[in-house]
DNA sequence: TGGATGACAAAGT
DNA sequence: GACTTTGCCATCC
């Protein structure tokens, strides 16, 4: 308990609890989860995570809403499929679609 | 051991 | 609204 393995599994099942159609921001997890300083190690998670455990990583973006430069198309493309909408510029609708966790998928 | 790096965030420009 | 600088924490060399 109480070490990084667990961390980055709580990401996981975090990011994982995210409803469709939903996105969260890194700070957002790291939040909920108890580490509103950790949200560098959330994407590091991300980065080390399993994509074949069912990781709706595409869901987790910036608290700005921009997408990860180098997987931006492929979020896009991804997002695009779980209803999201983007914005001219690129950027998701966070105003509509940022993950509200007491909403309904609380943990 | 110490320095550099990274799927970032917040504030400032 | 988008870019730049600073700060945070764990991992890699």
């Amino acid at each position: 308990m109480s070490s990084k393995t667990d961390f980055y599994d709580l990401v996981y099942q975090t990011v994982r609890a995210i409803p469709c159609g939903k996105v969260a921001s890194y700070g957002q997890i790291a939040f909920m989860i108890g580490y509103p300083r950790r949200h560098r190690m959330v994407g590091q998670a991300m980065s080390h995570a399993p994509d074949g455990e069912s990781i709706p990583w595409q869901r987790v973006v910036h608290s700005n809403g921009s997408l990860i430069p180098n997987y931006a198309y492929v979020q896009r493309e991804l997002l695009a499929a779980e209803d999201v909408t983007f914005k001219p510029n690129g950027h998701v609708n966070m105003k509509e679609h940022q993950w509200h966790p007491e909403a309904g998928a609380g943990e």
